[in-house]
DNA sequence: ATAGGGTTAG
């Protein structure tokens, strides 16, 4: 029973099966000849598509108003050709052998310009010194307009253009930098050029005042200043910290539009956008119409490509950016190597990530902090103990540097592999060190090792400890602390833990509610189910009306099934699955097995199993990887009821049926397979455990039959 | 940070 609590919330379990969601690569064929064939395809639509219908109306639109918009020019493609595989477009490209990228006359028209903006040289300035102390004065003044107009009295020398550019350029934070600008305008010395805006522009980028550089961009507009890349590329880069990707699409847009070509650094800052928006195919349509119009692609444009294919778990499209660096003749350097590896471990390569580190270490690179993080992480997902070790023995025996994100992915990364001793030494380590203290997130990997370890005392004792020391707890540090006391079935333990955790500050999160429901489950109805109600009540109490819901009887489907909606919506969701996961093992522990079976009915409703049952001809598998053990036994009830169903009607059935709980391969979460082979036997199912594959359970057909016809006498007949 | 783009913990 105890593997339950695992199993329902074992969120990194979850969220690495949800890679089976991730979208594949969308282009099979090899590199070359597919950049071929989709720059084909490009060409003949560019040169089909309509002058753009929205002209630019402003200032700057004059010259060259029929640009096209590149998204118009990529839209027919995406539309009709990219989103098709390649048996689609293979018969398309051959029925129209005229297509107009034969004709070698028309030259194909650039997406980017080659030449970066060229940067006006700087002259030394005799003034630096005086000019240097000068910025460092505003910023160290109060950030009154009092102060620092009476501050600007004192300026050292005359501003002129080239000393106002000089002290704008170390204005920070973006407040000054801001008054020194408007300072400058009203002063009427020199008129205030592009760089003016642009360096303003920028300090503003670091305070992520979006709406401060489009009132500017838009003044430029106004007044007639030229936006160059520079301020493109600064107004891009800014909506995207920001989040706002539709205006730095739209600004992007509005460059073609206005006749000013990209350059390969604006260039690259739009397929990040694009990359972000998850518009893979934009992305590569762009990247190898980029490639067409002789752009060599640095190694930011492939750390761009890199991390898109890791966020999409895409291993072939990470391998087609090594080519890419490869063909193009980049060596990858250090951003690219650790971009690549996180992208590898997204992907769910961990083999590969090692042999790329390795690559990488061959290719005379030391490892950065965040290099040894990344890799840590994935080894630690992957519970390759011995590879963690080993990487970390060298991490010492190298001294590669260590930073605090990485002694607390370290720690991490014990608990996933269960490494106790490792991790007390390294929080003992952090402890004596001057710069790497523990600190939350310390102190929860912690909680985690107990709490995965079921080490009730320790974990307590750390919780004790936390306020000591004047480290904050968290969410998570919480939930796996209450984790713990409900597995040790400490009551009221939990109960404390809960409340002095919401005293402390702590707002409960669907994870947590998540780790009550499970605890629920465990309970005995009476005292200590109420104890843990009155948790729930307060961090989630719609859970609690849901749960004693369904101890009605009377309850109808219908109502049960609106009332799961309701609160699955306001559950993110990756808390979904493990809510009606446990649900249903409350529902199990109070004996109403028919409220399981509906709620595992809703569940799949809802899309939170997908994938739960295939079928081959030759084989029926039910795949229980993430189900808790009381969703495990209903979906094989479920499984099986539907088997003798279509024995009863005598309809074909496959030679084997398999049942799949996975091997779990976390060291405390191995309960899944165990539990539920224990419970085949129990019910004397004809099911046995693959001597090739661990957690999986397979049967014959003649078994199953026999076994059907043994257990229900009466419809055997 | 010296007018612009990329990596950065659960």
């Amino acid at each position: 029973m105890a593997a339950s609590v695992s199993t329902a919330l074992d969120f990194h379990f979850t969220i690495t099966h949800s890679s089976d969601t991730k979208k594949p690569f969308l282009f099979s064929l090899p590199p070359r000849q597919q950049s071929t064939k989709r720059f084909t395809i490009l060409c003949k639509s560019s040169t089909n598509t309509k002058s753009s219908p929205d002209v630019a109306t402003d200032a700057e639109a004059g010259p060259l108003p029929q640009n096209p918009s590149l998204s118009d020019q990529l839209k027919p493609l995406s539309l009709n050709l990219l989103s098709k595989t390649k048996e689609n477009q293979q018969p398309q490209l051959h029925s129209k052998p005229n297509s107009t990228w034969v004709n070698p006359s028309r030259p194909k028209r650039s997406v980017l310009s080659l030449q970066r903006h060229k940067r006006s040289s700087r002259s030394y300035n005799p003034q630096l010194r005086d000019l240097k102390l000068f910025s460092q004065k505003l910023n160290d003044c109060e950030p009154s307009e009092i102060a620092l107009s009476a501050a600007l009295q004192e300026i050292p020398h005359p501003p002129t253009r080239d000393n106002a550019l000089l002290i704008l350029n170390r204005l920070k934070p973006w407040q000054k930098t801001l008054f020194f600008f408007n300072w400058l305008k009203t002063q009427n010395l020199f008129p205030l050029e592009t760089i003016f805006y642009n360096v303003t522009m920028k300090s503003l980028r670091f305070g992520r005042e979006y709406q401060l550089i489009e009132d500017l961009s838009r003044e430029m507009i106004d007044t007639g200043v030229e936006l160059d890349n520079i301020t493109y590329s600064t107004i891009i880069s800014c909506a995207k910290r920001c989040n706002l990707l539709d205006k730095a699409v739209e600004w992007f847009e509005r460059m073609y539009k206005t006749g000013l070509m990209p350059d390969e650094i604006t260039y690259s800052a739009v397929l990040d956008v694009y990359a972000k928006l998850e518009k893979v195919e934009e992305v590569l349509t762009l990247y190898e119409r980029g490639r067409a119009s002789g752009w060599k692609p640095d190694p930011v444009a492939f750390c761009v490509l890199g991390r898109m294919f890791g966020e999409a778990g895409d291993y072939d499209g990470i391998r087609y950016v090594l080519q890419e660096m490869k063909s193009v003749g980049v060596e990858p350097n250090l951003v690219v190597y650790n971009t690549l590896l996180e992208a590898m471990g997204k992907a769910g390569k961990p083999g590969l990530a090692r042999s790329l580190f390795e690559e990488m270490v061959a290719s005379g690179l030391t490892p950065t902090e965040k290099t040894l993080t990344a890799l840590v992480k994935i080894y630690g997902k992957a519970r390759w103990s011995r590879d963690a070790l080993q990487l970390w023995e060298s991490m010492r025996s190298n001294k590669w540097p260590m930073d605090f994100i990485l002694y607390n992915t370290l720690l991490s990364m014990c608990a996933d592999l269960g490494l106790e001793e490792e991790a007390e030494k390294l929080f003992d380590d952090m402890k004596q060190s001057e710069e790497c203290r523990p600190d939350s997130w310390s102190y929860t990997a912690m909680l985690n090792v107990y709490g995965s370890g079921g080490k009730v005392e320790k974990a307590m004792e750390l919780f004790e400890e936390m306020p000591e020391s004047g480290v904050e707890l968290n969410v998570m540090g919480c939930t796996c602390l209450i984790q713990c006391l409900g597995r040790a079935r400490k009551i009221d333990d939990l109960v404390r833990v809960f409340s002095v955790s919401i005293k402390r500050g702590i707002v409960p999160d669907d994870r947590l509610c998540g780790c009550l429901l499970s605890v629920l489950s465990l309970c005995e109805e009476g005292e200590e189910v109420d104890k843990v109600f009155a948790c729930l009540e307060k961090a989630n109490p719609k859970l609690v009306s849901f749960v004693k819901l369904l101890g009605h009887g009377e309850a109808s489907f219908d109502k049960i099934k609106e009332e799961l909606r309701l609160i699955l919506n306001e559950t993110v969701v990756e808390a979904r699955r493990p809510f009606v996961n446990c649900l249903i093992d409350v529902c199990r522990s109070r004996n109403i097995p028919e409220r399981a079976h509906e709620l595992l009915y809703l569940g799949t409703l809802y899309g939170l199993y997908p994938g739960l049952h295939n079928k081959t001809a030759q084989e029926w598998s039910l795949n229980l990887r993430s189900l808790s053990v009381g969703a495990a036994y209903t979906a094989f009830e479920e499984w099986m009821g539907a088997v003798s169903k279509v024995v009863e009607r005598q309809e074909a059935l496959p030679e084997l049926f398999s049942a799949h709980t996975g091997a779990g391969t976390h060291k405390f979460a191995q309960g899944l397979a165990n539990e539920f082979g224990s419970h085949l036997k129990e019910l004397a199912a004809p099911f046995k455990q693959s001597e090739e594959k661990a957690g999986c359970y397979v049967a014959t057909r003649e078994d199953l039959i026999s076994w059907f016809q043994s257990r229900v006498p009466s419809v055997a007949c």
